[in-house]
DNA sequence: ATTCAAACTTGCATTTAGTGCAATCTTTGC
DNA sequence: GCAAAGATTGCACTAAATGCAAGTTTGAAT
């Protein structure tokens, strides 16, 4: 009974923020972990609401439609390679692939899971969207990432190209790595990026 | 009674096919103006059914889901265009813009409402799936061109990596035609394009 | 501790999206 | 003209999605 009461919560820089993001990634999980077992179509928001112990009007809280819950969250670089990617000197490309060292490692122990993914994304037209959707998402964090590195604001000419030529860049090494066993991830997007300045060179 | 019944259809390559293509049409017409209008959220699938004159069942034969009403046909070039390119001797993003100058042309008349439907696609999460989704399908146009012109297939690694590359820059010479008033589309792709070689040269 | 407001969750009712099926009408080949 | 294939429709039904109001939890103030 008595104990200090005040010890339950000492310093909380937002509670309520961490358990919010908790539940989201709790229902992301389920919901990826189901509809890539069963499909989609064989997947409710009811179904999902259960496995993560939720209402189902409280799934519609976090996410404003049920494909939604299946948008991976942002890459969330370390900031430790954030910083050294920003006041970087070498070529963007390499030091680009520095940065997404870490996520690209993390991909290469799931490539079975993403192929799956990637293949029922194929077959049913709105997970294809929604697809197409995540890497926008991503080009948005390169072209952040870029603003700051050349000193621009993210939405100037240069790391707005950038950024999508990169992200597309990105798209193309992932289908080319779930395709083919041969190359890991991170080869496959150096080679990718390799081929860009002579791209259009001759015919 | 005699007649020739046969001149009612005397040689129909497909009448089928035509009136399928001409309702489609009609739907998609429609669905984009009604929701340029009211707001994806108050255009019901119903409405736009009763507004081309079919039934809501019919709807969903042409389309799996609303928003697939508002996805626009293939860019569908003129095959002299076509034939020109592929058989182009040209630096490809300038044989490229000469294909695409005539979709150009039409979309510079349409400015505002294309305008419209991007700010609307911007604020509503499945429209912004579907609004990536688009950009895809000209790739695979593009990509399927390429492969012709290089005499590769399609599925090769350089007319993939070139037709991400030109789809994501005419996504990007899009939005920059969008929000500044001053270029023409042309300019601004002619200009992203040729951005492209030195992008990534210095930092 | 008590209390209070803001944030969060939930149930309920309702509208709309989307599908399967069977009946009808239309086209086309013969 | 007739039969088969194709397209349209109505109907019934499941699931997605939203608004509202009532309940619960949380964080901080006294």
């Amino acid at each position: 009974m008595h104990g200090n009461t005040s010890n339950d919560s000492p310093q909380k820089p937002d509670l309520r923020e961490r358990r919010r993001l908790r539940t989201m990634e709790t229902i992301r999980k389920v919901a990826t972990a189901l509809v890539t077992t069963h499909g989609l179509d064989h997947v409710t928001t009811e179904m999902i609401a259960e496995e993560a112990g939720i209402s189902l009007r409280t799934f519609f809280n976090y996410f404003t439609y049920k494909e939604e819950a299946l948008i991976p969250p942002s890459l969330g670089f370390p900031p430790k390679a954030v910083a050294a990617f920003v006041s970087g000197k070498g070529l963007i490309p390499e030091d680009l692939v520095l940065l997404l060292e870490e996520r690209l490692a993390e991909m290469e122990l799931e490539r079975k899971n993403i192929r799956v993914i990637m293949g029922l994304s194929d077959a049913h037209p709105r997970l294809q969207s929604v697809r197409e959707h995540i890497f926008r998402q991503y080009e948005a964090e390169f072209r952040a990432l870029l603003g700051q590195r050349l000193g621009l604001a993210p939405d100037h000419h240069r790391p707005t190209l950038m950024a999508a030529v990169i992200s597309t860049s990105f798209r193309v090494a992932m289908c080319r790595w779930i395709e083919g066993d041969s190359h890991s991830m991170i080869a496959a997007l150096r080679t990718t990026l390799a081929t860009l300045p002579t791209l259009f060179d001759e015919t």
